[in-house]
DNA sequence: CGCGAAGACCGAGAAGCGATCGGTTTTTGC
DNA sequence: GCAAAAACCGATCGCTTCTCGGTCTTCGCG
């Protein structure tokens, strides 16, 4: 079969990307002082800023908690789980019912900086790691 | 500063994946070809796998030539190659200034298959190669 | 050379999603 | 209680894919 629904974490929007950025950098912040973080480069309004963070809630990409009269947001997920889970879905969706053993990848390589390739690098091994313990079901 | 503007490669909608699919496992075929094979698993009309594929043809995703009288499509980027573009590009966006150095990754890593994982690393590997030989220029 | 069909092309419309914000209600601190 | 701060709601806009029918172009063949 081609085509498969699947719960994949839904894409991030710009806005939605960069307020999780603020949270990830600052640990908790409430609307507003994601807002200020933001109000730099962003024309937006604090309204905005609330949208979006709560779509975020309703993602399950953040969570919150009631602190004085405004909430206080986290991201639960780390930056590099996120990662980890969309390079994941990004890799399944595109991966055909054939494993395509020919690696030609090697191409735009370029635009990635050594501290990320060295990420994605120790998250390969670490997941090999991990599934070799843990079980082999995969795919 | 937070958000960039580059020029990402426009997600994929689930019809143009599937398109790709038939370009990547057949080699070439004509709007008509792809039509059949899709037919099976979707019901979209003729009309509407052509405006997809022209749409792909528009994004550069796949090339095409004249053949008879009607076009051979093909594509051009391998399924690795764009697969490697995607995940640069997201890596990319989702790492912030900041390199990041804890790999706390590992988490929804299950759902890749062996062959794609090893696939990931050659590509980290490769990518590391050429860049060590060509430049030091990344970020 | 002309004709009929096959296919490309175009434009339109529906649906989904994020971004954006203003206005209203709720909550809270004093 | 009251005023302010914040959450909440809902509406709009722009963008993208998907969808297709209708029209124009082109090609092959007699």
């Amino acid at each position: 079969m081609f085509g498969l629904y699947r719960k994949r974490t839904p894409p991030l929007g710009d806005l939605e990307r960069d307020v999780l950025e603020v949270l990830w950098r600052d640990g908790n912040a409430d609307a507003q002082a994601i807002h200020e973080r933001l109000a730099d480069v962003r024309g937006v309004t604090l309204s905005t800023v609330q949208s979006t963070v709560e779509r975020l809630t309703r993602k399950g990409l953040v969570a919150r908690h009631k602190r004085g009269r405004a909430y206080c947001y986290t991201a639960p997920m780390s930056r590099e789980t996120l990662l980890a889970r969309l390079v994941a879905e990004l890799i399944h969706d595109l991966s055909g019912t054939e494993p395509a053993g020919s690696v030609g990848l090697v191409d735009l390589s370029a635009d990635i900086d050594e501290a990320t390739l060295q990420q994605l690098e120790d998250w390969v091994a670490e997941t090999r790691r991990q599934r070799g313990r843990d079980d082999g079901a995969g795919a």
